[in-house]
DNA sequence: GAATCTAGGTGTACGGCGTACACCTGTCAA
DNA sequence: TTGACAGGTGTACGCCGTACACCTAGATTC
């Protein structure tokens, strides 16, 4: 029979790129075994052949895009290669944003994942970390350390929502949310005028990405030269008052 | 009729008191408008009536949780006000493991997220901070001034899942993993023999949160003690290497 | 070549979800 | 008395994930 074209046979592989895929342009809320099936030309069921379920096609999505990311290079100065390692990471997970999301939802250390950190963590010790300081650095990069800041409002978190990919302007705040929060108000004000290279956006989210991590990485290094111990630390100070 | 006991009419607020008491005890997953109405004795349609829908519900959980935070008290030293705030809201969200993934989920500025930011924001200006340096401190610190870290693995997510609330044990991490990622296993078993106080616990939660809440204020201060701008700024350098 | 095995796609069906919409009922104002 | 209206009800629709039995084509074995 020449109707019977056999399109290219399912694959784990080819179900989590067409997951990706679906996820990123229709948005992970709509991204449903059926949806998916149809996408690849296949009855829903189909799927359960290469994938357990939706959860473990959601870990290997994670770990399809945290496999995108280079890690930190071993042997170069800790610090410029942790930075570069996270803005890498980054700009790997700005291309889906639906991933932070998604990640955090699935609190797992899928093995893409674990060894990115574990790069990491070996170049923090090759750069002269305790074990014990590295430990405690990994937690305050938290999330940041996969590239996202996990901002209270985070704009990219709609994106391909509609599909169009305008980047939805300022949206400026409406006058009485502005006079109840006036300090909220005066921040969001301040910075839609002030910077020339954020004209009409809100605020430039990779500056804030970059501030938030060399405050981090600067007070890091400075514990590192102090040679943190947990006991008796000069490190950040627990004082009250 | 004696048979016609009116139970206590519904509200928003009881409706929403209920839902935050059902996603505490079993879980944020099961938490659907037809179990919620059957706890709370009514037909799943009635909520409708006070919420309109499920989104409304859950930006309503929110404020509920987030309304339970107190604000830093102003006037006092910035540092430790904002300091306090932060932990008094670690302290309110850690009753509710649900929360941090719900208010990522829905990204918006609630009523009482906008006056606890607010207030915040407050105390840093009267602190002596510029607008602009406010800004970014605000984005610096994301989701921890909420009170969440959003740590890679999040072991409180899970909890309320099985209704018993024994912290289960550490689960120390399989050989095979160990084997894969040497780093990753040198800091998770360092963690857990290092320190008396956390037996058996891979890592204190509460320790972590403040170690990362402490370098980054640490960092701010300077940045406010040099009066920070943002160009020609001494912060935290952008240098690559 | 025929029998058998098996990997992988199919079809049907179940229980749960959010919620639209028409409906009923008790309360209270006019 | 009447009528409006706030609020609880019942039914139904379309979506979801997925259990389970089935079919089918190619490979394996004799």
């Amino acid at each position: 029979m020449a109707g019977t074209l056999r399109r290219t046979p399912l694959s784990r592989d080819r179900i989590l790129r067409a997951a990706v895929a679906l996820a990123d342009q229709a948005g992970i809320e709509s991204l449903s075994m059926r949806n998916l099936a149809q996408e690849l030309g296949v009855v829903p069921m189909a799927l359960y052949k290469h994938v357990a379920n939706k959860d473990e096609l959601l870990d290997g999505m994670i770990d399809v895009i945290v496999g995108e990311i280079d890690p930190p290079t071993p042997g170069a100065d800790w610090k410029p290669a942790v930075r570069a390692g996270i803005l890498s990471a980054r700009q790997a997970l700005r291309r889906h944003p639906w991933a932070p999301l998604a990640i955090e939802a699935r609190n797992m250390a899928t093995p893409a994942i674990l060894a990115y950190l574990d790069s990491t963590i070996g170049t923090l010790l090759a750069g002269g970390f305790s074990v014990d300081l590295a430990h405690h650095v990994m937690h305050a990069l938290g999330s940041r350390i996969l590239g996202f800041s996990q901002e209270l409002f985070d704009t990219s978190r709609d994106a391909g929502r509609t599909g169009a990919s305008e980047p939805d302007p300022p949206a400026p705040l409406p006058p009485e949310v502005a006079a109840r929060f006036p300090h909220v108000a005066a921040i969001a004000t301040a910075a839609s005028h002030d910077d020339a290279s954020v004209v009409g956006q809100g605020c430039d989210d990779q500056f804030e990405f970059e501030f938030a991590l060399d405050l981090l990485l600067d007070g890091i290094e400075r514990l590192r030269q102090q040679g943190w111990t947990s006991s008796g630390r000069p490190g950040p100070g627990h004082q009250g008052g």
